[in-house]
DNA sequence: AAGTCCAGCTTACTCGGAGTAGGTTACTGG
DNA sequence: CCAGTAACCTACTCCGAGTAAGCTGGACTT
């Protein structure tokens, strides 16, 4: 998987390794299964270096979530650009959230899983990452949106954000639903809502 | 805060007991930073005791989740008697359950925080208890809606579901918000959807 | 009243994994 | 060729989950 020679390579490098594989590992057995031990063999260094990079387990988490925050941020901003109204612009966001979760699973199930930690970091990092889609969509909606009443808006993008994070878990126990139906579900709820589908 | 006598109480007591405690602590420190040690203290009774009632932490844990669902279930299905309409009933389960997490937020922190462990009992456990939601759901709008596109039935329940969870969430941090006031705010998007307040 | 039974309880451990102290090796520039 | 230091290791400590094995008080018999 890496490199030949299992020896002496710069820090840079042996972070990104390192994140990579505590991610394989925290996404497989979850945060409390896994060993800093049996993350350190897997990476071909002793214990003491995950430490000396990530000062404890929760930090070496820390990395793995922020990584993925950072990834998820990327697709979903870059996604949006050149969107022509706040209907478009959601569509395309949700469909990069949507993509992103299907192509990035082990990152998805950090994200989504790992909140146990309460009252520490870690979840303070969970709870970043969703802050910032709700930023993100507060923001995409004060442009096209009555803006006044700002509690309200805030709300309505809690609620976006926790509708897409359940509908996403929800998808994976249906390969046949890809992000585009994914996306149609979504938008037909958000944009319409239920009255639509009421008989 | 119990009895006088900290001796000798019967099996069930003691167990009622028990959970009492271990959902405070759990509630407080989070399940990871929980010892049982000082549950056991708490309690007033010695570790093993703990072990014998419920196997393991986690099987405490579940105990607390299990009965903290019970609670939610009985308040949400309770509340949607007698209601006329799908729009009724979504209105009063709603705020059956945004009243819920007002008064037991002891019990709804577990319910929302623990998921740390994935692949274990507990993290079904919770599932279990967004199912029942689901579930409640998905019947309550099978009677008024139409249900050919079953998927889509399903993704709409799972869809509320986390829209709700999340702003039961958000609403933790503005006292200001009531339930009603939460539930006005879900049923309106939840109803008609954004496009009611696009400019 | 004394004996027996056992539910409820305890003390005193083992074991695994997080985290650390302190020493060792292989590249790097001079 | 010789520092100097960045990368690395061995060998621990400590804490908390889980357990083995035994103790006790009071209910129920005789």
């Amino acid at each position: 998987m890496t490199t030949a020679k299992r020896k002496r390579m710069p820090r840079a490098e042996r972070e990104r390794q390192m994140i990579e594989v505590a991610e394989q590992v925290f996404g497989e057995r979850g945060y409390a299964m896994a060993s800093m031990d049996e993350i350190a063999e897997l990476v071909g260094v002793s214990k003491p270096m995950l430490y000396e990079y990530f000062n404890s387990k929760e930090g070496l988490l820390l990395a793995c979530i922020r990584q993925s925050r950072a990834a998820l941020q990327e697709a979903t901003e870059q996604s949006i650009v050149g969107a022509d109204s706040a209907q478009d612009a959601l569509r395309r966001g949700l469909l990069a959230f949507f993509v992103f979760i299907r192509e990035r699973r082990q990152a998805w199930s950090l994200l989504r899983h790992e909140m146990a930690l309460i009252g520490t970091p870690a979840a303070d990092e969970i709870e970043e990452t969703r802050r910032q889609q709700t930023d993100l969509i507060t923001a995409l909606m004060s442009g096209y949106f009555d803006s006044a009443d700002t509690l309200r808006a805030e709300a309505s993008a809690e609620f976006v954000v926790g509708a897409c994070e359940r509908l996403a878990i929800w998808c994976e126990r249906f390969p046949e639903v890809t992000p585009e139906k994914a996306t149609e579900y979504a938008m037909d709820l958000l944009w319409a809502g239920l009255s639509q589908r009421a008989i």
